[in-house]
RNA sequence: GUCCCCGUAGUUUAAUGGAUAGAACGAGAGACUUCUAAUCUCUUGAUCCAGGUUCGAUUCCUGGCGGGGGCACCA
């Protein structure tokens, strides 16, 4: 496709280069609207000017000259609107595509843009003795899709994981796990149980903080406490409630498909951070103020921050200068670190890297920040020291009720159906978060989140399977597998419009990347499950009597082989049957 | 107060400066003796306002208006 690409786009040049344009730059691109063709240019319209033409006039010598160059794989090239050039391609060069797409199977769509390249990227950092909140679902989501991307890509992905084990946040937990009335769960108790009063306990624990002049005294002092480890019972409640959630989080990427390569704790890292910023510190980057070191962003356009306290605990801030040299450390080749959070931390993250970038030019250099939005409800945001969250694990646990409600009638075993149903309640509410552009809040409806109709999630998973139920009848029907010696259908009408979405499949995929925009990916797919699903419906597939049959199951098994690779890219699996 | 992000059908949204602004939900009408109707077909409807740059602006610039987020010892 791409040689195709630049072929007619030297054959404009080199049209343009008669008109007397020495060194012109044609833009060629997929027309977006179909109905315009495979291939498109503005050249007329950019050098209209320049050779003293209209545009139109321009476009039509062209296409003359494009013309009789003769270029095999173009049906016909035309003017059209203010001086566009529409190329169409030939019906054979969409069946080369899905002969291309047949051999190259999983692999359709890879690239090697990146290739030799490590890049790690950091997603999903919960926070210990706190829920696995909706944003987590989204950080992971978002972060284990530009992993797959970048993989894609041709590059080697460190998968990093950052949990907080520390901070007051949990000194609020323990303090909560302490006073709170109630009874502790017991080793037998479930994870989900133990989690929901660690949850609780922070709760507890944070609004006490808020509303009593003592209490926050003595979470203050229990948190430098369990800085130092100094009190063997809190280290005691500590460990017990860190296992827990860590275990509970590790349940929780197991069935949102992610595994992580590497964790680095938030406990392993203050040390080294506060010792950073006090070097640094000598070194003029930090300064003091108020009895704190503090990093002083105005001077750079930025705001001030506290990197060490005024009662020498390290903040987030100083801990990270020890994460991201650690990450490096570990990985001396790394090319890139990408960090994925909310974007309420943007600006927080600007005043970070550029300390990061004066402590260490190379790292801070290499170091970057991409945020999503915040999954909110209408009522505002969430809060989970107010304790108004709906869990990851409720959220999940409601889709998948869903699902086996509207499976009902289906015919599954009971694992089966246990498995599926989990695979596509994973797949509406990832294909929920990644549908739009990432930068942007969700407002998070249950019911639409959910829906099963139109845009979604089970939508292009049904799609699959409905591709894939053609095709196992066409085994069944003793067609010969695999089906890439088809015989292409000499005497064929206008290419349909599926053949020539899908071979777009690798050049979405490298923008997807290069932007980390996995809403490409999502509209894209969106697209072609809607292409084949009309075309299944006018159009019988698998038919002995019919000469094109096997191209049509050709077609079938190319659509199913790039539904599956780009649901894949958005960490979504595909159910053989639904 | 200040800095950052955002403003597209009733709703949720798409559109590397290009053509008739593309979907989905909702509403209305229709389609299963045929490979899974979680589907398909048709109808309905949108770029916050005012300037500017450009052959061409949803996109870039300026100013309003509206919404969200950040701004010292939390993460």
């Amino acid at each position: 496709m791409i040689e195709i690409k630049e072929k007619i786009k030297k054959t404009v040049e080199d049209g343009l280069k008669k008109e007397g344009v020495k060194t012109a730059k044609v833009e060629l691109k997929h027309s977006a609207d179909l109905a315009h063709g495979d291939f498109a240019t503005n050249a007329a319209l950019v050098y209209a000017k320049k050779v003293g033409k209209s545009p139109r006039e321009l476009a039509i010598d062209l296409v003359r000259s494009v013309t009789e160059n003769q270029l095999e794989e173009v049906e016909k090239a035309e003017v059209a609107g203010a001086g566009f050039i529409n190329f169409h391609l030939k019906p054979k060069v969409f069946a080369l595509g899905v002969t291309d797409i047949l051999e190259k199977k999983e692999r359709f769509g890879k690239s090697e843009h990146l290739l030799d390249e490590k890049v790690m990227v950091e997603y999903t950092d919960p926070n210990i003795f706190k829920p696995f909140h909706i944003g987590h679902l989204m950080s992971n989501a978002i972060g284990e899709s530009i992993s797959r991307l970048t993989e894609f890509s041709g590059a080697k992905v460190v998968r990093m994981c950052y949990p907080s084990d520390t901070g007051l946040h949990i000194a609020k937990a323990v303090w909560g796990y302490k006073n709170k009335l109630g009874s502790v769960p017991k080793d037998s108790d479930s994870l989900s149980e133990k989690t929901a009063f660690l949850g609780e306990a922070y709760v507890f624990g944070s609004s006490a903080y808020e509303n009593s002049k003592e209490n926050k005294a003595e979470i203050d002092e229990l948190n430098k406490i369990l800085y130092e480890k100094s009190d063997a019972e809190a280290n005691k409640i500590y460990e017990k409630g860190r296992t827990w959630s860590l275990e509970h989080f590790e349940e929780l990427y197991a069935v949102l498909g992610t595994k992580f390569d590497e964790y680095i704790f938030e406990s392993e890292v203050a040390g080294r951070g506060k010792e950073i910023t006090l070097e640094f510190l000598k070194k003029g980057v930090f300064e003091e103020s108020e009895g704190a070191v503090i990093f002083d962003g105005e001077k750079r356009g930025l705001h001030k921050r506290v990197f060490v306290t005024s009662k020498g605990l390290p903040t987030y801030e100083a801990k990270e200068m020890g994460l991201n040299t650690e990450k490096f450390k570990r990985h001396e080749d790394l090319e890139r670190s990408i960090i994925v959070t909310a974007s309420e931390q943007d600006d927080y993250f600007k005043v970070v890297l550029s300390a990061l970038s004066e402590v260490d030019e190379k790292i801070g250099h290499k170091t970057e920040h991409i945020s999503h939005g915040m999954m909110r409800f209408a009522e505002g945001k969430m809060s989970s020291r107010k304790g108004n969250v709906i869990t990851g694990e409720a959220l999940l646990k409601q889709v998948k009720n869903l699902v086996k409600e509207k499976m009902k009638e289906r015919d599954f075993s009971e694992e089966k159906r246990e498995e599926t149903a989990e695979i596509i309640a994973v797949g509406a509410i990832k294909y929920s978060i990644l549908r739009q552009a990432i930068g942007g809040d969700i407002v998070f409806e249950l019911e639409k989140s959910v829906s099963f109709e139109g845009d979604s999630g089970p939508y292009l998973q049904y799609s699959h399977t409905r591709a894939s139920s053609v095709l196992a009848k066409a085994r069944a029907e003793n067609f010969q597998f695999p089906i890439s010696n088809f015989q292409f259908p000499e005497k064929r009408n206008e290419p349909n419009s599926l053949e020539r979405l899908i071979i777009r499949f690798p050049e979405i995929v490298e923008r997807a990347a290069s932007e980390y925009a996995p809403h490409h990916i999502v509209t894209y797919l969106t697209e072609i499950a809607g292409q084949f699903n009309s075309w299944y419906a006018k159009e019988k597939i698998v038919d002995k009597g019919d000469p094109s049959s096997p191209y049509k199951i050709a077609l079938t098994y190319a659509f199913a082989q790039v539904m599956k690779n780009g649901l894949w890219l958005l960490g979504i699996k595909t159910p053989e049957k639904m």
